[in-house]
DNA sequence: GAGCACTGC
């Protein structure tokens, strides 16, 4: 690596500045090219030209405003005060504001209640999932997700009692936000007292100005009139960041950990006191720089005894997550070494320096295959630049780009791949089903989905009986789906379940496919790890393994010594049975009742079936190595080296999801006898050709 | 005998 680093510019021209502070706003509308006589006609009308007044004026004036400005500037959270006290919120209006995580959601609500000096909950309250902190009639600023604000659609479609319904983060382009902003467009053409307020940083300000156009002849007659202006506008806001200086390697690199991790250590030797942050792509790295890092530490003593080096991935139980919030001891750097967590979803205070690989795990779809895969690919500029922001909140800091100024400036994409693209879409699809919407194909997205994500899901849906011929959805199975905070296929199986008395069982197998691991994940200690998956796991399968786990934590009373005992995650297992208690009463409001099977495997494992038949694989023959074909479409896959199948190899199968590595792999697996299949599918079976090997 | 970026309902 290049020891010679080269100082870069990032930033583009800032279009804005403050306003309370001397400053003036930056206002323009999408048509406009001229900003300047822009902000002269806005001036000549605002007698006091501040924030608030900015805000006010335009939200009146503007059927959307689109705010642009440095993310986390702490700017948006005034805009519901504001709008509050202009009586936005009377004769039982709402004021909608919405995040794109809970954890945001809750600290941004507590802290406008506080600043409101109102108690959280009542006039200012919150609705995440499982946790509703409103009062209807008493509340007039609510904080949500945007997953929460969709499923509010399917009972008051027009959302008719939000006045204005704010949207934070949205060029973080989220498969829920997406969906949102398509949503909203609709209703806004039959909801001409609604306003909007899209908050975004810079780079999507156009785009979304140009989506939110209204054209007139889209309107109704009588909501020509009542639309004020149907050109969006766009203010910019300077954020309250300190500056961060950017430093580019002279020559690329050709070993991008290694890099990190010398990195480091420079700026340890050259640069002033402050934490360092490092973005890597996953756990291998992150555990691999934590180790070249320590036995540097080991080697020469003198040299970096005083980092406190720390990694800071998702898997990573929550006491050890904790440890990065604490403060280094005296006389220590913190050096944390993180994936993408810490580039939205986590905030460290104290961190002075960014160290950017340039890389990131992003997930692909393919939906020729219908495979999600995880690939390391190349970041974006917006990426590049909230991470390099991540050095600038204590104070001016500076971040370290493991690429050249040149690639940054000529070969990184400015944006990245929507996650709509990127993704597979039943379930966006059952829920736009669900709200009424037909034509998908002729949706009007943000970024269209490619026709074949689409078709594929529109198959696939209608393969589960959750879509009819013409592409409606089914009664009751699809409305029923459509309700499920779940995979629709794990909908699918839950609601069979019922009718074969089993959903006792199997809503507990919903929640416990619904969270990421139900396993710590442990290095070094992989003998007593799959000693204790031992204790657990049965003949049948993963899924009837984890009725033995979640069985087991029942009896211990919940307890985490007995998670820790057995390796496995006590978070993930409270999380199931917040899924659980939640799914119990989803399905109780849809008149179904639990049922136990009493251990009938046989009639569990066919309600799996009923749901994921389309997962069915078979053993290959002649195959020593645990090969395995699909048998919709004969690709070769492995069962998952965490499966309690592995290296047992039934004859055939039903996976849950497939992880592509270096190998297709199935997670989650039961094994099944092959006539099952016929019966819960004859529609998807019987058509194709016999297979000899099976039948 | 090998692997899980990150959210959300």
């Amino acid at each position: 690596m290049s020891k010679y680093w080269k100082p870069g510019s990032d930033r583009p021209t800032p279009v804005l500045v403050d306003d309370e502070e001397g400053g003036v706003l930056f206002v323009s509308t999408s048509s406009s090219s001229s900003s300047s006589s822009q902000l002269e006609r806005l001036r000549q009308r605002l007698p006091v030209y501040k924030y608030r007044d900015a805000i006010l004026y335009l939200v009146e004036n503007h059927a959307t405003t689109i705010i642009v400005g440095e993310t986390g500037s702490g700017k948006t959270t005034q805009i519901p005060q504001y709008l509050k006290e202009a009586g936005w919120a009377e004769g039982g209006r709402v004021i909608a504001c919405t995040q794109p995580r809970r954890l945001a959601v809750q600290s941004v609500a507590s802290r406008v209640a506080e600043e409101m000096g109102v108690t959280l909950g009542e006039e200012v309250g919150y609705a995440i999932r499982f946790e509703d902190q409103t009062k209807p009639g008493l509340t007039m600023v609510k904080f949500l997700t945007d997953g929460v604000l969709i499923r509010e659609m399917m009972d008051d479609p027009l959302l008719t009692k939000y006045s204005v319904i704010m949207v934070d983060e949205a060029h973080e382009r989220s498969l829920s936000t997406d969906i949102l902003l398509g949503l909203l467009k609709k209703i806004q053409r039959r909801r001409p007292d609604l306003r909007l307020i899209i908050s975004s940083a810079t780079i999507e300000a156009k785009s979304m100005a140009s989506f939110y156009h209204i054209r007139k002849k889209n309107l109704r007659n009588d909501a020509i009139d009542a639309v004020p202006n149907q050109e969006p506008a766009i203010l910019s806001v300077e954020g309250k960041g300190y500056t961060v200086e950017i430093h580019y390697v002279e020559e690329p690199v050709s070993d991008y950990l290694q890099a990190a991790v010398e990195t480091v250590l420079s700026i340890h030797d050259n640069e002033g006191p402050g934490d360092v942050l490092v973005f890597l792509t996953g756990q291998d790295d992150i555990e691999a720089a934590v180790k070249m890092l320590t036995d540097e530490y080991n080697h020469s003593r003198g040299r970096s005894s005083d980092l406190l080096v720390l990694p800071l991935y998702s898997g990573l139980p929550r006491s050890d997550q904790d440890l990065i919030f604490a403060p280094a001891p005296r006389g220590k750097r913190k050096v944390v070494i993180s994936t993408n967590i810490a580039e939205t979803s986590l905030t460290l205070e104290g961190v002075v320096y960014v160290v950017d690989s340039s890389f990131s795990k992003q997930k692909f779809y393919n939906p020729i295959s219908d495979i999600e895969s995880l690939v390391t690919a190349p970041i974006s500029k917006a990426s590049a630049r909230q991470r390099a922001g991540r050095a600038g909140r204590l104070r001016p800091g500076k971040c370290f780009r493991l690429y050249t100024e040149e690639y940054y400036l000529k070969d990184m994409p400015s944006e990245g791949i929507p996650e709509m693209q990127r993704s597979n879409l039943v379930s966006c699809i059952i829920q736009m089903k669900a709200l009424g919407i037909d034509n998908i194909l002729g949706f009007d997205w943000l970024s269209s989905p490619s026709a074949e994500a689409m078709v594929r899901a529109l198959e696939v849906l209608y393969s589960l009986g959750i879509l009819d011929e013409d592409a409606k959805l089914t009664s009751p199975l699809g409305f029923q789906v459509a309700e499920l905070p779940l995979e629709p296929m794990v909908s699918n199986m839950l609601l069979s379940s019922c009718e074969m008395g089993c959903s006792e069982e199997v809503v507990t197998i919903a929640a416990m496919l619904s969270v990421q691991s139900i396993w710590v994940s442990m290095r070094g200690v992989q003998k007593e790890f799959d000693e204790a998956k031992l204790r657990f796991a049965v003949a049948e399968g993963d899924h009837v393994t984890y009725l033995n786990v979640y069985k087991g934590f029942l009896k211990s009373g919940k307890s985490s010594q007995w998670c820790y005992r057995n390796f496995i995650n006590y978070q993930a297992m409270k999380k199931v049975i917040d899924i659980r208690e939640q799914l119990v009463r989803f399905l109780k409001r849809l008149g179904l009742t639990l049922k136990s099977c009493e251990g009938d495997l046989k009639m569990l494992r066919k309600a799996i079936i009923s749901g994921f038949f389309a997962h069915a694989c078979q053993l290959a023959e002649y195959s020593p190595n645990g090969m395995y074909k699909t048998l919709r479409s004969s690709q070769e896959v492995y069962i998952h080296p965490s499966s309690v199948l592995f290296r047992v190899n039934p004859k055939c199968v039903v996976y849950h999801s497939l992880v592509l590595t270096d190998k297709q792999y199935m997670r989650n697996v039961i094994a099944v006898d092959p006539a099952w299949l016929i019966e819960a599918a004859p529609h998807f079976y019987q058509l194709r050709k016999p297979n000899p090997a099976l039948f």
